[in-house]
DNA sequence: TCGAATTTGTGCGTATGTATC
DNA sequence: GGATACATACGCACAAATTCG
């Protein structure tokens, strides 16, 4: 019999989501309503229900009930600059990261930033030592990040460095004292621990509920994940991740290339 | 009645998110059916399949039919590293990409690669003229790749050169020639093009049905979308998109401080 | 080896609440 | 207020794959 026959729903979901990526469906532009993708691909309301599930789930569409289901706006209305070697004591803290937004007309345009910041002494969690290469219950220094880009919410972040490391120094707070904001870099070299490596895992995963209230998204919704390590050598100082609500941002990178 | 009340499924989803994301809920073991759900949580059908089917979309969970709901083994198994200081001349062409693998003990293990490319002339569609800043009806030297690692799909790309740069010069196929898979850098250095930088802007979206199939994935699953340009000063001279199949890899990127 | 039970995938209908227009 | 649209919820049915006695 091998009738294999395709779903009905993936024939619409295919369909709609082509229409979007080739914009012949639009950002802002409203998606059929269920009834109308019910009479116009001829499938139950189970199919036209389910195609619209789908797409919500992918972040393409967003519903706004009474009114409609609407064609997200594009990927990203900015993007977030990872960008060591020009900004190696930016003013931004840890994330050593800028918020920039594609202007009216092409150019880039720089947005003001905040950030809200809370350091505790913890033991470091299993993930943790594992980057630091701690030992078993060594203590660490971690500070909370919330970034935000005019008042709203942009990153996640938490950090932590080996308490042994900064104990008793003039940094052993990253967010106090003469080198306070000025990054990771410096402050450890005002410690003379020379940091000579930063590597940065990019990564991928839906976020829990707490996340999503602190970035103003929806519950499972896609995060990007970044798992930044500042190494002395062999030795690594400090360990970072960073959350970035992945339908609104997108990070980039920049590398000089020697002439 | 009407008191608004949470909803719920999601009672039901963020129980097992938080139980899959604490481990209490292990990578491989089995999430609780559709029924034992309904009896478990006292819910009806539609809210277990609900609950399911938003884990599916996460790609927290996988469904194999007839056995049962698993948890998806961990985010990766390897990571592509963007490693352009240290590679400026690597062999992986247009990618620069070289795949690595967690091995037994913590360990990097490098996997064999693989790649296949075709390259033909084409109109430079809107996006790509805009990337690197081309008039309209303009040519461009497209060339796709597909990199396999142990014969695996890792990722797919897709690179735009401006045909008018190297028309009539030995790097005009980027594959073919003295210096095929030497990387743009090298092949634009031949022809007196200075490349001075890259950039590279991550971002993610679901992936349609092509891609799917390239990449051996479920349509819709999350691939990250990296986008790089090459520029020579002010002029863009190449510009790729790469898929990377984000539930499978990561992207690491390396600098050096200098010190 | 075979068949029954389980489980997922897909589909149907229906109902209520609420927000928008 | 009425029509429309989405959100959530209940339930039922059948096919196909898997598991297991």
């Amino acid at each position: 019999m091998g009738t294999s026959t395709e779903p009905v729903y993936l024939r619409v979901l295919e369909d709609l989501r082509s229409r979007i990526r080739s914009g012949s469906l639009e950002p802002g532009a409203r998606v059929p309503s269920r009834n109308a993708i019910i009479t116009n691909y001829g499938v139950g309301e189970t199919a036209a229900k389910h195609a619209l599930a789908a797409l919500m789930a992918e972040g393409l569409i967003e519903a706004r009930p009474g009114s409609g289901c609407y064609v997200r706006k594009v990927p990203a209305a900015g993007f977030l600059e990872h960008d060591r070697p020009q900004f190696p004591g930016s003013p931004f803290g840890l994330a050593q990261t800028a918020v920039l937004a594609d202007g009216e007309h092409g150019q880039v345009v720089a947005r003001r930033l905040g950030w809200e910041h809370r350091t505790e002494q913890v033991q470091a969690p299993p993930g943790v030592r594992k980057r630091l290469r701690l030992g078993n219950g060594a203590m660490a220094t971690m500070t909370r990040y919330t970034l935000t880009s005019d008042s709203e919410p942009v990153q996640l972040a938490v950090s932590y460095e080996p308490s042994e490391l900064t104990a008793g120094t003039q940094v052993a707070l990253p967010e106090q004292g003469p080198l306070a904001g000025r990054g990771v870099i410096e402050r450890m070299r005002s410690i003379g621990v020379h940091v000579s490596e930063v590597s940065e895992e990019v990564s991928f995963r839906p976020c829990d509920r707490e996340e999503a209230a602190a970035l103003a998204m929806l519950p499972g919704g896609a995060v990007l994940v970044v798992n930044r390590v500042h190494q002395a050598g062999d030795r690594a100082v400090e360990f970072t991740e960073i959350l970035v609500p992945a339908d609104r941002y997108r990070l980039r990178y920049r590398f000089s290339v020697a002439g």
